[in-house]
DNA sequence: TTGTATGCGTTATCAT
DNA sequence: ATGATAACGCATACAA
């Protein structure tokens, strides 16, 4: 572990005189930044970021708030790829990532206190129950805060086209002959609300007849939820011939449930995911769905935020919101 | 950000007193102590990570280094389940984690330097290439590491145990009836030698015949592999009525292939995978597969490691295998 | 029982 | 152009 004080000595110049070498300062000879330069890289100098932080109160280091509700984590597809594309992006750009959470160890401490803890730049919020207080005081703290699919005022969030997104989902079915249309919707987030408000907005539009009892309340990434919602809309005296899942992988639940109650999809039944995740394409039939851009979404999150880290005066908070795509798969077949 | 040096201004007694009463030393009055940890609690005191590090050399931080050659990283469900697992089993013992990875920003540094960078007191190492000049820095400097499925001579390893994997996989379907059985195994890796070992030897055991045209070279996480593969075993003059995909995702590869060419799983070829990830269990039919135990492989590695890095002069490496269990689904059928 | 002094590695200010 | 010095927040050896 050389440190600048070695190369200090080694070369018989001052402590200050390598650092400012080291860092381009402009008040240093040519000839003995070279020096310096040349000689950090035989004696394998690498700066201690640990003292560089302390000393200027910035860590070179981003934090991530991933918290799934339903306990799956970093295990949800849809996230684990988002939280790859964060990564990859930050790394170019000189950032690495710590993973934030609350009570390390016997050290009781929200959110907020992790992130000054380790004395993060800044931090991605996704995936969260954002109306916890502990996130709440995190982003209202002066810590730059990027969120996914939520948006804070005066803050930045990327918003994947939720609203889009559905809408493109209804008027594919209702382009496919559908009229009877369920939706089992997530738990009530600012993304469920978004998207039923989409799905009414888009039956009205085509004159496209809304039951209340064809909206369900499902879970998102919940496969049990969706089977028993699954079940209880195919009992109905007038069961629904479409049923839009929360997403990709709880369609899971109602695929195997339709199963059990000796329905096929789409034969029977059609139905469509949302996520467009890796999963929905290897099923077969091949999930109909709405592919979200996680990769853009990961890379305009750290894009931002850094950019906001590294000028914060110029920074103006603003709210992006991604396209993604319809994926016409093979589970919405042409209504009689 | 109060530090101590608030404290001990506000209580009139010095830094020192503050610092030994918080970590509480055994040389000082119970009532100051009492004073202090409530002054403590009153102002938020919380300590600083950097300070603390540069101080004793020490982060309460662990790196975790996750490289998918196939570039999938931490969407793998398989990993990111580990990950999930380290994670939490790490934080209960007051730790944090850091991602690791080579070249952040304009620094030119390998694994090994990032760790320096952030002195993590140790690493995880999975899922990387081990053959990387890097990997093989880290695990011989003297920083604790831990390595998932595969062995470094006097370090800790957690293995899955594929050879019980493979055994109790090939016994199966030699139960069901198979003698002609192919095996598509991944990149050459210790975990694929394992598993080619256990397969032969499974294979002599129980006198299924071996042609070497059987044992196809695939590769990890990989569909598009298979899918080669898949069809270049079909079309053998002799084809296997078996196939034994390296993982449960790959095997998406070789079931959308043979669906190409008209066959079915499990009626015209059966197959199985490895991993046991929710995926498989969500086809239809249900992937026959062997499960690996990610929650406890990623508890165990954190235990470990932290114990480690803990107790250093107690700590003895040891090599855990970690059982799995046999997933029997539905695509493995009676052989004719 | 408490306080003083020192240093961890770095950078920034101010002399020289 | 270079160097001496202080400071970031904390913990510890040693002095009082």
């Amino acid at each position: 572990m050389t440190t600048i004080t070695d190369i200090a000595r080694r070369l018989g110049v001052s402590r200050a005189t390598v650092s400012k070498a080291l860092n381009g300062a402009p008040d240093i000879s040519p000839e003995t930044a070279e020096r310096v330069r040349k000689a950090a890289a035989e004696m394998d100098y690498l700066p201690n970021a640990t003292a560089r932080t302390l000393k200027l109160g910035r860590s070179n280091g981003i934090g991530v708030l991933f918290v799934d509700k339903t306990g799956s984590g970093l295990s949800h597809e849809y996230f684990s790829r988002i939280l790859e594309s964060i990564k990859s992006e930050s790394e170019q750009r000189g950032y690495d990532i710590t993973l934030i959470t609350k009570d390390i160890g016997s050290f009781r401490m929200d959110y907020l206190d992790h992130v000054n803890y380790r004395r993060c730049d800044g931090v991605v919020i996704a995936s969260v129950d954002f109306t916890d207080p502990s996130v709440i005081r995190l982003v209202e703290s002066d810590v730059p805060t990027v969120t996914l699919d939520r948006i804070f005022p005066g803050h930045t969030a990327i918003m994947s086209d939720n609203a889009t997104g559905m809408a493109s989902l209804v008027r594919h079915v209702y382009e496919k002959g559908h009229r009877r249309i369920a939706f089992i919707h997530g738990e009530d987030t600012y993304v469920t609300q978004t998207r039923l408000q989409a799905f009414r907005a888009a039956c009205s539009a085509l004159g496209i007849p809304q039951p209340d009892v064809y909206l369900r309340p499902g879970i998102y990434h919940d496969t049990a939820a969706s089977a028993k919602e699954t079940a209880f809309l195919m009992r109905l005296p007038d069961p629904p011939t479409c049923i839009l899942y929360p997403d990709d992988y709880s369609y899971i639940g109602g695929m195997n449930e339709l199963e059990r109650m000796g329905l096929s999809v789409p034969g029977d039944v059609s139905a469509a995911g949302f996520d467009g995740i890796p999963l929905g394409q290897a099923l077969r039939p091949r999930l109909t769905t709405y592919r979200q851009d996680t990769d853009r979404i990961g890379r305009l999150a750290a894009e931002k935020l850094i950019e906001e880290i590294e000028r914060p005066e110029e920074y103006v908070p603003e709210v992006f919101t991604l396209p993604g795509e319809l994926l016409p798969g093979k589970t919405v077949a042409e209504a009689i």
